[in-house]
DNA sequence: GGGATATACTTGACTACACAACAATCTAGC
DNA sequence: GCTAGATTGTTGTGTAGTCAAGTATATCCC
């Protein structure tokens, strides 16, 4: 074996635990997914992005959001907010507003069918998330879990806080 | 406040640390696949899924491995592996091949060019996530990440191990 | 042997994104 | 005030995936 070869190994040998991570992140990513996504589209036809918008928007001053902030607090394109809520849009879930100091923004705003439809969603969603996670941790865990995931770029570390307001 | 909003919201407090963690698995795997998708698709012209996938078909034996198995490890649907494959095919990257006992089957096999193109990927793909992950993590964090990810639903525990072989 | 059921894969239609190019508006510097 | 550049959002096009339905083969059980 050269040394060449001998040096390759040994760099490589450092980076294993975290592309173990990155695989486990991303078939994991995928398989809660996949759960979640069947669930909500099921009982409520929703997508899990559209709740989360919806969700920002609830927490929201005036329940309304820039569409900016929303793409970068969803982790999207501004291409694919604008789309995404077109569809909310033709359910009138949301709708559009001016800013009025600011021509160029026009904000997301959740209606009053919005808000319900949330409110209606949000509790067999946190039950089925809730129990996925406990099934597999224990509460320490989960908040161990929630720490170092949130360290993850765009993961930012504020929480996205309990809805459900039991309307 | 009435009773059944208190009942509703202690309720809920129990799963609060549940969607958080969930909440930050969403956002921090966009985040990370973004900038690992951008980095390998600029630098060899592969999706995230191909890379895996070729990884997988060069750890198995004889370099070939069922779709349906393929399916399973990178947690997509059957008829995703046919269109990655047929695109990897496309690139002469892989190929396919009956299986002699059951005709149903046909084998996904690494060609050498295939091999060859993920030897070229796999070292700055390797690097890149390292760096990743090393930036925000010191390693007993990232073996307790990695450990805590590999108990979700399709994150199997089995470890994707090191490649690029100084070939 | 022969039909019912299960398994492996493909195909057609659709969806949810991404990227690139664009239009509109705001802000700063001169 | 005016131009240069930054910011906000939309649209055209492409792609990677899904689901539902279909084909082909294998297996099980009478």
């Amino acid at each position: 074996m050269s040394n060449q070869l001998l040096r390759d190994q040994e760099s490589q040998a450092g980076k294993r635990g975290a592309v173990d991570a990155w695989v486990r992140l991303l078939r994991g990513h995928a398989g809660m997914r996949r759960t979640v996504t069947a669930q909500l589209q099921a009982d409520h036809g929703l997508t899990v992005n559209e709740y989360e918008a919806m969700l920002l928007l609830s927490h929201a001053p005036d329940g309304r959001l820039r569409r900016v902030d929303l793409a970068d607090s969803l982790q999207l394109t501004p291409s694919g907010v604008t789309r995404m809520l077109d569809g909310l849009r033709e359910r009138a879930l949301v709708d559009k507003a001016e800013c009025p100091g600011d021509a160029r923004v026009t904000y997301a705003v959740l209606t009053d069918a919005g808000a319900a439809k949330l409110r209606e969603a949000s509790c067999s969603h946190i039950a089925a998330v809730g129990a996925l996670f406990e099934e597999r941790y224990s509460k320490p865990e989960i908040e161990t879990l929630a720490e170092l995931l949130g360290r993850l770029p765009g993961a930012g570390g504020e929480s996205s806080c309990t809805p459900c307001p039991s309307g």
